[in-house]
DNA sequence: CTGTTAGCGCATTCAT
DNA sequence: ATGAATGCGCTAACAG
């Protein structure tokens, strides 16, 4: 590849006269910057950045991680942080763990190794781990979608147990008093949160919880419905802890020939805007994912540019309750208010 | 950041016996290696591969450039990819391009500046510019799911055309007469591709014809089907070109209260997996979208380790025909047939 | 088995 | 306004 030296070579002047065309065209003459210009284009050079990097410290690159990019979730969280980077003139370094916590860490490595200037990382645990050994290596790093309570870190995250509540007291409003909960992975804590935020308001109204315990899948969500609704009083109502487990919950109530919402009411988290086909669309929580992963970057960049520097920032931003077709009055409801 | 030098003060040797310890261990003796492993650990080093990078004018990063990572399809791309190369001691760099041509260039002209040792790209369109200005920068590339004509270059593909023709094919199978085709832009190969073998088919058969161009979206999907089944007289089946499009007719077949696939059948191309939920699961045609990435990986990688050199591979991968439930004879055939 | 020299591509610093 | 020297972190090639 060539060189700032062959361009160099090519127009005549020293390599730091090439440098300078690039980096502060304006502190060299016209004429020559001209000819340098004339050098670039004829041999085509292009900057290396790795001898950039080298020399400067810093790479220009900021790396993502998340957990399992199958989930449309992730895929925003991916496109919101490409866009917002590039705007600002950093590549993304992407990886998955395929929600694997020594995955993450492996990864988190090779993002060092790589020396990015700045890590987000959605983790697969609230532990402290990842972050201790991202920070011990003084590289930036920010956490995007859970808490983290043990570590002094920028975070940028929802109020999952507050929207779970609210999802919840939704469905009590309409009259429903057998409501479970379809959780994910009690290990990640955006799957207890959202179980606590039910038990909040069923405890609240008086009524008797049940929580499941599963994994954010599809299947998991169909598993978990369908030992609920074949058992023998079933709720009326299923509060669920992600899209896919609500997707999974809908197709086990078809299976068992219950139509939503006349003979079940469903709310998800995260509706993804391809589910836009489903019959009926579903009423649930809505994270501002997008935003979300804007802010992220920001502080990232923040973070990398000096602009902030001190404790960790704990970014809580809102989230929307969307009432769609999934969601109505239990079917016995009339009868009993008369 | 700590760096060889400092991990060499701390064991008192030279940094090469610090660089030996890392990369060829077993030239070092036992002594001197338990030595500078524990500094190592001591000072928890890592590895700088911009450094190495420089010196060995290898990043050891691939780049994958696509489209749209809103789309399943371009998400698997992104999911095989990145395993593929992982598994190779590969790091991926990712950008999309959101089907812009400029900003594909961009893309390509940033990762070249960084001098990734290879770009997977899946391009915008089929014109050579992309892929003639990475080999002018004497980077290896693979491109990923069109024809390249006008370029000797790595590609791994499906033919189009082929499985186009077999879902029409199977429509009239079935008793079908009045069959359009929804397709995406005329300007992506695929497109046209998809609405040839629609052709092939069609006029094999002494049918009348009737193509659509639109875009790869569930919006263009459901104006092209809208308009085609409020006309006077409406076809009985669709071939679509994308799963976007195919999910975008069946809302507009919901909304004209037409069922799937009584009243009309559609075919889709790409079924992801988180359409399982859908009722009816769409009939269409398989990419083994996996498998492609996967081998485009593995091609670049061959290139990248000079096992291959030479002209340009095309491998064209077989797809498959999955019959599911939105396919079925025409409302009037058990008639006609008498 | 271990150390020294040198250079990958670039830009900061200090001269001119 | 331009150039020369130097070093970022690492390792190939050679020396001992």
């Amino acid at each position: 590849m060539t060189t700032i030296r062959d361009v160099a070579r090519h127009a005549h002047v020293a390599p730091m006269t090439v440098s300078r065309v690039l980096n502060s065209p304006e502190s060299v003459s016209d004429e020559t910057r001209t000819r340098v210009e004339a050098a670039i284009t004829e041999l085509s050079y292009i900057p290396n950045m790795v001898g950039q990097a080298l020399r400067h410290k810093l790479t220009g690159a900021i790396g993502l991680v998340v957990s399992d990019i199958t989930n449309p979730f992730a895929i925003q969280q991916v496109t919101g942080v490409s866009r917002a980077a590039r705007e600002r003139g950093f590549t993304v370094i992407f990886a998955q763990t395929e929600s694997d916590p020594e995955e993450e860490m492996r990864q988190l490595r090779s993002m060092i190794e790589r020396r990015v200037d700045g890590i987000i990382l959605s983790p697969v645990r609230n532990t402290p781990d990842s972050v201790d050994f991202v920070a011990a290596a003084r590289r930036n790093i920010v956490v995007l979608g859970y808490p983290m309570p043990n570590n002094d870190v920028d975070v940028v995250r929802c109020d999952s147990r507050a929207a779970s509540r609210q999802a919840t007291e939704h469905l009590i409003r309409l009259g429903h008093r057998r409501i479970a909960m379809l959780s994910g992975d009690p290990l990640i804590v955006t799957a207890r949160e959202r179980a606590e935020g039910y038990e909040d308001a069923i405890r609240g109204a008086g009524l008797q919880p049940d929580v499941r315990y599963g994994a954010f899948t599809v299947a998991s969500g169909l598993e978990m419905a369908s030992a609920i609704l074949d058992a023998g009083t079933r709720p009326t109502a299923l509060v669920t802890a992600s899209n896919f487990i609500a997707l999974g919950a809908a197709q086990a109530a078809r299976q068992a020939g219950l139509s939503i919402p006349a003979d079940l009411s469903v709310t998800t988290f995260d509706n993804s805007s391809t589910d836009v086909v489903l019959d009926p669309f579903f009423t649930g929580v809505i994270q501002p994912v997008f935003q979300m992963s804007e802010a992220a970057t920001m502080l990232l960049i923040d973070r990398i540019q000096h602009r902030h520097v001190g404790p960790g920032r704990d970014m809580v931003m809102p989230t929307t309750f969307e009432i769609h077709g999934s969601t109505a009055p239990p079917p016995n409801v009339l009868q009993r208010a008369q």
